[in-house]
DNA sequence: ATGGCATGACAATCATGA
């Protein structure tokens, strides 16, 4: 089972995009953040024909995230164990779905950017993360197979990213919120990517701006969390930079994960 | 120190992102 996450920034703007990546990649779950659009606005059709299955929960403008599950591949969805949000902490904004494919938890997460240290962007950001640890915790304990995808809004160490001196302080990389990644992984869970030898210097999200892209003036912010019994299956983790050289492209490029 | 680019809502700028 190949499993994928992908922040696309407007799935109204992405979606050929995304029809287009799935077709190369073959991915057979792919998570997706940022869709920006309202459930009756969701392009579930054209997915549809593009040989996918959607799970989604959506907003206008902000946030909304979705799970794809390729349909020709025989995976069972378990209807019952589709969860939008994370139960009990009221949030109108959309930022988790889990489903349950083939047995495997599969939760898609866009977690809040937090602005600034000391921002009530900030505080909602550790509220947020609180809660979702202590969901994780219980789902874990009921779903031993369990991957949470998605753009974690945090880069884990300094080498995750491309100038750790000018980013020092400010958000995506302050201690508190790599206390709260430690915190994760402290469940039992592995980051896929480091699972295995990778490029120097490679990352998941580089700004539009100031040819970022071209400097590769990056960050790693997207991820792939395992619990240990997936973890022990899986055989490789790849960041894809290619659709990230298309024309106006997402500024997160996708990460895969195969599960043997 | 600020904005630099992109998206969406909305109709000229503004909120937000990372």
């Amino acid at each position: 089972m190949k499993i994928a996450t992908w922040n696309v920034n407007s799935l109204k703007v992405r979606q050929q995009h995304a029809i287009d990546w799935l077709a190369l990649s073959g991915v057979d779950v792919l998570c997706l953040q940022e869709l920006k659009l309202p459930d009756e606005k969701f392009p579930r059709a054209e997915l549809a024909a593009a040989g996918y299955r959607s799970w989604f929960a959506g907003q206008k403008t902000y946030n909304g995230v979705g799970i794809l599950v390729r349909a020709d591949a025989g995976f069972e969805v378990d209807e019952i164990s589709v969860v939008r949000n994370i139960p009990g902490f009221e949030d109108l904004q959309q930022r988790v779905i889990a489903a349950t494919v083939n047995g495997v938890r599969i939760i898609s997460a866009y977690f809040p950017n937090g602005q600034a240290p000391g921002s009530e962007k900030f505080a909602y950001k550790m509220r947020w993360l609180d809660a979702l640890r202590e969901w994780l915790r219980e789902d874990m304990a009921r779903r031993p197979k369990l991957a949470l995808l998605g753009d974690y809004n945090i880069a884990p160490e300094d080498r995750d990213v491309h100038d750790p001196k000018a980013w020092e302080g400010q958000n995506l990389v302050s201690p508190e919120e790599r206390a709260h990644f430690s915190r994760l992984i402290e469940l039992g869970l592995t980051d896929a990517f480091r699972k295995f030898e990778q490029p120097e210097k490679l990352y998941t999200w580089w700004d539009y701006r100031m040819m970022a892209f071209r400097r590769n003036a990056g960050l790693r912010i997207d991820h792939i969390l395992l619990s240990a019994e997936l973890a022990a299956r899986c055989t490789s983790c790849e960041v894809d930079k290619v659709p990230r050289k298309w024309d106006q492209p997402s500024d997160h490029a996708p990460v895969i994960a195969t599960l043997g």
